[in-house]
Formats: structure tokens, sequence, C-alpha cells
DNA sequence: CGACATTCTTACCAAACGGTACAGAAATGC
DNA sequence: GCATTTCTGTACCGTTTGGTAAGAATGTCG
């Protein structure tokens, strides 16, 4: 069978492309003339390896939560459940404000900037958080059970505080906080986390 | 002078009705139709009335902080500096799960989804949080030459504490956070405000 | 070399966007 | 009753959106 000439392209640096656009635009910000030329191809080129401007965020999701946030598991591989916070928030806090991708948090900003009309991409959005909030809960959980929190602490409103907290980091950064303040109120949120019983 | 026909509606109920809208679907999520729509009128009508889209939502906004964020001011008339921080934090919770009006926060969803081209709406925006956190500063700087905070409390980490949680918590509640949570969460925040010294 | 598969380019589509021109309807002043 | 002034409704403008169809260009294999 005879092959058209090698891909001009490679598709692993055009999904990074087409992730940074997403990243710094979110959703129904980035249109397909931005993330072409961001990408190298052109649209007709997109639609046959992506197929679709939903299924090219999916996979530039996908691999953000692969590359990007991997802070979160490494996270929740910490030895205390203090540890578990301070490396989340810390880790968020970093992560960012890493400055060699765009500031803030592509599912904060993708789940703002995404209308009615793409609900596959709010779902999975929606998806991926439940599936986070569920691993943190679930380390919170053993935690308690190894001792290291209160007998009486509630696991849920400890995720969910965390969760409040880190998102909060992700809009503040985008109106312009550095990375030394993230790590102040970083600190002094912990200071709301219960002492070992 | 004649008079025409006096209007079939009325500026303020349309304002509303406008405010909504953008509530719901953020700056640039709300198209023409559906405002116009909301509002009773049509397009010309609109615009001999308002001006513009950008008008329109800034009027909008300034309707939403006189009368719906009024909670912020409410909150820095707290006697104590940590009656400021409860109140702030509850009220954030009370204001943003009201069944009254859409959830979430108008100025956090508004700033998310406008693109470069609003770039007025985004100032408007930018200027909003300005004001706020400097009142905000201002009202804990006081209580702490009042005494109602640690001498070496700093201040600038306290609002941006506060700040960042109610974000966080506008952002929560997008995703379904009920008003009791939002309110355990914040309880817990308060864990992490400084004693009185 | 020549036939083929595949890619890229150009141009286009229908729909929706924000915004407006224009004519008709309604109400007042004379 | 009439003219004037204002407001409304329709229909439209140019642009941009996401998405495609068809031809030109380029590679590999026989």
């Amino acid at each position: 069978m005879a092959m058209g000439r090698p891909r001009a392209f490679c598709t692993d640096t055009a999904l990074n492309r087409a992730l940074e656009v997403f990243w710094r635009k979110g959703y129904e910000g980035a249109s397909l003339n931005e993330l072409t030329e961001a990408m190298g191809i052109n649209k007709p080129s997109l639609y046959a390896a992506f197929g679709n401007k939903e299924d090219l965020f999916r996979k530039a999701l996908d691999r953000y939560t692969k590359e990007k946030v991997a802070y979160i598991s490494e996270a929740l591989d910490a030895p205390t459940a203090r540890g578990v916070a301070e490396r989340l928030l810390f880790g968020a806090a970093d992560m960012l404000t890493d400055p060699s991708h765009p500031v803030g948090c592509l599912v904060t900003k993708g789940a703002m900037t995404c209308g009615d009309e793409a609900q596959s991409v709010r779902d999975q959005i929606e998806h991926l958080k439940a599936d986070y909030e569920t691993r943190m809960h679930a380390r919170l959980e053993q935690a308690k059970q190894d001792g290291q929190l209160p007998a009486d602490a509630d696991v849920v409103q400890l995720t969910q505080f965390l969760t409040t907290f880190i998102q909060g980091m992700s809009h503040q950064v985008v109106h312009g906080a550095t990375r030394a303040q993230l790590h102040k109120v970083a600190e002094m949120a912990l200071l709301a986390w219960p002492a070992r019983p």
C-alpha cells in the first residue's frame, strides 16, 4: 500500500500547542483559527487528525491531567494527612504559577467558558472533578483510619475545604497573584488543618 | 414638545432581567437574542436604552454590586476583625446560594467568560475587585491598629486569604455545592483566623 | 517512470454573532 | 384633524463561528 508523505507536523506537539491555547483562552474562547495557527496546521487537517473541537479539547484535557496535574496524585502519596494537604496546596500554588505554561487551571477556566452547547465537555470536566474529589476523600478517610486525623474529623468537609481553596487560588492567579502570595495564603489555610489527635 | 407613547417596559425591570441572564451565562455566553427575549424588548430598543452590550453589562454589574454584593459592605461594618471575616465568609456563602437568583458570582463568571475583545468589561471587573480588596485591607488594618489582631499580623495575607476562599466558594457552588456545605468549609476556614492577641 | 494514496490548500457553507437602517405605529401638541 | 415626535418591528448588514467539499501538491511503491 502506498503511503502519502509523512506528517509534516508531530501530532504530539500539535496537541501541546492546542492545549496551550485552550489553557489561555478557555474552551469557547479558543477559536479554530487560533488553534490551527498555533498548531501549524489548517482546519481540514485538524478535523482529520482530531475529529472535532470537542474531541480536540478532550484530548488536550487528557494530556493536561496526565502531565500537568500530576501533583495531585503525588500529593496523595504523602505519608500523612497533613502531608497530603500541604502537598496539595503548595503543589497547586506551584503548578498554577509555573511560568512554563499559561497561568491558572484549564479545568477551572474550561468549565467556566463552556456554554450549554458543549455538554460533553462540561460532563468530562465534571467527571474529572468528581474523580479527584473521590480520590482525595478516600485518601483522607484512610488517614483517619490510620489515626492521623481526629476520630471526629469530617473527611468530606476536609476534602471540600481543600478543593475550595485550590479553586480559589486558581482564580487568584488569573488576576495576578504571585507564587509567593499563594504560598502565604496556603500556609494560612493549613492553620485550619486539624492537629494530629 | 410632542411625546411619543410611553415606554412599554420598565427600564428597571428590564435591567434586572438582563442582569439575571448575564449572571447565568456570563458576558460572552449571553447573546443579544437571549437578552432581548428575557428583557421583553428587541434589539433596537435595547440599543437605544442601554447603548451597547458592554454598556448593558456595565449597568447590570453596577446594579449587581449595589444590590447583591451589599453583604461585603455590611461585613466591613462588623465591630471586630473576626466579625468581619465571619460575615464575609458566611455572607458570601448565603449570597452565592440564594435561590432567588442565579448561583455563583457575576464577577467571577463574567471575568472568566470575557474574551480579549471586551477589554472595558474586563477593566471594570478588575477595578471592582481591586476596590473591594482595598476596602477589606483598610478595614483589617484599622482593626489591627485597634488591637484586634496580633501586632505581627500580615493584613495583606489576611485579605488575600479571604478573597481566595470566597472565590473558591463561588466556584464550588457552580458545581453543585449547597449552602450547608459552604457554611461548613467557611467555619473551617475561620479556624485559620488569628486569635485576638 | 507512472499509478496510487494521502496530505495540504483554497474556497466555501450555513448559522449565529453584535449592531443598524428604515419604515410603520402610537401618542401628544396645536 | 393634522403634523410632529417618539418608539417599535422587521429585515438586514458585515463578520466570525465551527465545519467541509473538491482540487492541487507531494510522497511511496510497483
